[in-house]
RNA sequence: CGGGGUGUAGCGCAGCCCGGUUAGCGCACCUGGUUUGGGACCAGGGGGUCGUGUGUUCGAAUCACACCACCCCGACCA
C-alpha cells in the first residue's frame, strides 16, 4: 500500500496536515490563512452542528443572525475587549471599488466609509447594542439567543481548523435578571458543551476555569473545556463566559425589576468552533486515516462489493439490500459502494482513510455462504459474520466503537496526566507532554514565569474533584488546590 | 515584523553551479485491453505564462537585480 501519510511517530505536525488534506477535509485557500471546508469535512461539522443545535434548544436557546461588520466605535466600548481583539482585527474601510486602466479595478477613494466597520472578531458588541432595544423589564429575561457565523480574527500562525484566520463557531448570548441567573447558565453551556464532547465526539474533557491571564477579554470568568490529545498536547475545546454587568453597562442595557428599579443585566456568552474538527483529529486518528466516532460519521456503514461482472453486482446489491433498508430504518447512514470504475482494494483502502466505521465487505464467497465480512475502522479488526440480523449486529458494533474510542481516549489521558510536586520534576516531566498537576501560588506572576521558562500555561483550574491545599511548586506559597499545566495548542 | 527555505503540468520533484535542439520523471488524468477478497498491469495519449518584471547575452528555467507569493521557526492567539 502507498505510504500516503507521514507517519504520526516521524512528525506529529505533519501527520495532522497530510490527514486534513488527504481525507479531503479542508485545504488552504488562495486566502492567506483561510481554508476552504471540502465536502467531507463540512459534512462532519453540520453532524456536529446539528448534535449541539439539538442541545441549545433543549437548553432553551433559540437562533438569531447579527450582522457580519461592527461599527468601529462599538468595539472601543467595553475596554478590555476591545484590548483583546484590538490587535487582529480586520477592518472594512471602503464600499466601492472603480476601474482602473492599469490596474484593472482600484478601490474608489471616493467611497471612503466614515466610520470604519469591523468584520466581527465575535459578536458581543453588535448584540449587546441591539438588546439594549430588546430589554426593558425582567419579563423580557431571561433572553436566551444562539448564533451560528462565521468571525475573523487576524492570526499570525494558521493551522487547518486549530486556528485560522476565518472560521465558523456558534456563540451563545444571553441575558438575565441576576448574577446567580447568569452564573447557573455559565455552567449550563459549560455542561452542555462537556456533555456534547463526551458523548458525540467521544473525547474526554476536563471542566475549568481560566485563570485571569488566560480570561476572555471583557469577561468576569471564563470556564472552559480542556482535552489532552495523543501527541501530550492540551486544546481548548469550548468556553463558557461568565461577563457580569460589563457589556450591559458598555452598552446601557438596563431593565426595570419587580421593586421598579433599573438594573444594569447580567451577560454569558460561549462559544464552540471548527477547531472541534481539529480536537476530533488530534484525539482519534491513526496512521492510516480518519477515525470519526459513529454519531458523527457522515457515512457510518460503507458496503464493498467484491464483483467480477454487472451479474455480480446485481446480485450482490439483491444480496444486502434486505440489510440496507433495516440499517436506514434504524436511522444509520450506510452506502453500497458499487462504483465500478474503482477496486476493492482502492475502496478499502479509501473508506478507511476517510474513517468510516464500519465496512462491510461481500464477494462471491460470502453469498455462497450467507455471510459478510464485517470490518471495524477503530481496531481494524475483521471478521466473517452470518447475514442473520446483521442491521441488529451493526448497531451494536457501533455503539461499540463509540464506547471503545471515548475509553481510548480516556486512558490515553490518564496515562498523560501526572501530579508534580517539585518545580525541578515539573521542568523534567513537562518534556514529555500531558497534563500536569501541580500547585501553584494564585499569581499572574508565578504563572508567566513558568509560560516563559517552560511554554507551558495553566489550562485551567479544575472544577471536579477535590481542592487539596499545598505549597506552589515554584515559590512555596500557599496553594488552594493544584491547577492543570500543559503545552497546548 | 525578525531568522531560514521554496516557487518548473492538478500533486510531488529533477534539471539551474557549468546558459545551447522539441524542458523531463513519478503519481493523478484520458483511451484500449487484461484484471478485481487490501490502493492492479501492459500499451498508447493529453496537459507547461519554468512565480513576476527588468537586465546581461547571438541565445535564459539556468546568470544579475528588484518585486511577489507561499512554507517552516519565533513574538500574538479560539
Amino acid at each position: 500500500m502507498a505510504e500516503l501519510l507521514t507517519k504520526r511517530s516521524t512528525d506529529y505536525a505533519q501527520w495532522y496536515n497530510d490527514l486534513v488534506l488527504k481525507a479531503d477535509l479542508a485545504e488552504h485557500s488562495d486566502v492567506r490563512g483561510c481554508m476552504v471546508i471540502k465536502p467531507h469535512g463540512y459534512a462532519i461539522w453540520e453532524r456536529m452542528q446539528q448534535a449541539l443545535d439539538g442541545m441549545f434548544k433543549a437548553t432553551g436557546h433559540v437562533n438569531a443572525y447579527f450582522p457580519l461588520f461592527i461599527p468601529k466605535s462599538y468595539l472601543a466600548k467595553e475596554a478590555s475587549h476591545v484590548e483583546g481583539f484590538a490587535k487582529e482585527c480586520a477592518v472594512v474601510t471602503h464600499y466601492r471599488l472603480k476601474s482602473d486602466p492599469v490596474h484593472g479595478v482600484i478601490v474608489d477613494p471616493e467611497a471612503k466609509l466614515e466610520e470604519e466597520l469591523i468584520i466581527r472578531p465575535t459578536s458581543e458588541t453588535i448584540i449587546w447594542n441591539t438588546y439594549r432595544g430588546w430589554i426593558k423589564s425582567y419579563r423580557d429575561l431571561p433572553l436566551l439567543i444562539n448564533q451560528w457565523a462565521n468571525v475573523v480574527r487576524w492570526e499570525m500562525r494558521t493551522r487547518l481548523f486549530l486556528r485560522t484566520a476565518e472560521f465558523l463557531w456558534q456563540e451563545g448570548h444571553t441575558a438575565h435578571a441576576t448574577k446567580e441567573e447568569a452564573l447557573e447558565e455559565t455552567r449550563r453551556m459549560l455542561d452542555v458543551y462537556a456533555r456534547f464532547a463526551e458523548e458525540w465526539m467521544a473525547m474526554p474533557v476536563i471542566k475549568g476555569v481560566k485563570t485571569a491571564s488566560e480570561r476572555f477579554a471583557g469577561a468576569e470568568e471564563t470556564y472552559c473545556i480542556e482535552a489532552l490529545m495523543q501527541d501530550g498536547k492540551a486544546l481548548q475545546a469550548g468556553t463558557s463566559h461568565f461577563l457580569g454587568q460589563n457589556f450591559a453597562k458598555a452598552f446601557d442595557v438596563l431593565f426595570t425589576n419587580k421593586e421598579n428599579k433599573q438594573e444594569h443585566v447580567w451577560a454569558t456568552s460561549w462559544g464552540v468552533s471548527t477547531r472541534l474538527m481539529g480536537a476530533l483529529i488530534l484525539t482519534h486518528s491513526d496512521d492510516h486515516g480518519l477515525i470519526i466516532p459513529p454519531k458523527l460519521a457522515p457515512l457510518q456503514v460503507v458496503v464493498v462489493p467484491i464483483a467480477k461482472s454487472e451479474e455480480q453486482m446485481a446480485a450482490i446489491a439483491a444480496y444486502i439490500e434486505p440489510v440496507l433498508k433495516a440499517l436506514r430504518a434504524k436511522g444509520i447512514t450506510v452506502k453500497l459502494d458499487d462504483d465500478d470504475t474503482r477496486k476493492p482494494g482502492w475502496k478499502f483502502a479509501a473508506h478507511e482513510f476517510k474513517g468510516c466505521p464500519v465496512r462491510i465487505a461481500i464477494g462471491p464467497r460470502d453469498m455462497e455462504n450467507g455471510t459478510v465480512e464485517l470490518a471495524r475502522r477503530d481496531t481494524l479488526e475483521k471478521q466473517v459474520i452470518e447475514v442473520i440480523d446483521l442491521a441488529d449486529k451493526i448497531e451494536h458494533l457501533l455503539q461499540a466503537i463509540q464506547d471503545n474510542l471515548y475509553q481510548k481516549a480516556l486512558a490515553m489521558r490518564e496515562a498523560g496526566t501526572r501530579a508534580v510536586d517539585t518545580y525541578d520534576e515539573f521542568k523534567d516531566v513537562i518534556e514529555a507532554g500531558g497534563l500536569i498537576l501541580a500547585h501553584w501560588d494564585g499569581t499572574p506572576e508565578t504563572e508567566a514565569r513558568v509560560k516563559e521558562e517552560t511554554k507551558a500555561t495553566i489550562r485551567c483550574i479544575p472544577l471536579d474533584g477535590e481542592r487539596t491545599p499545598g505549597r506552589c511548586m515554584v515559590t512555596g506559597k500557599p496553594s488552594a488546590g493544584r491547577v492543570i499545566f500543559a503545552r497546548a495548542y
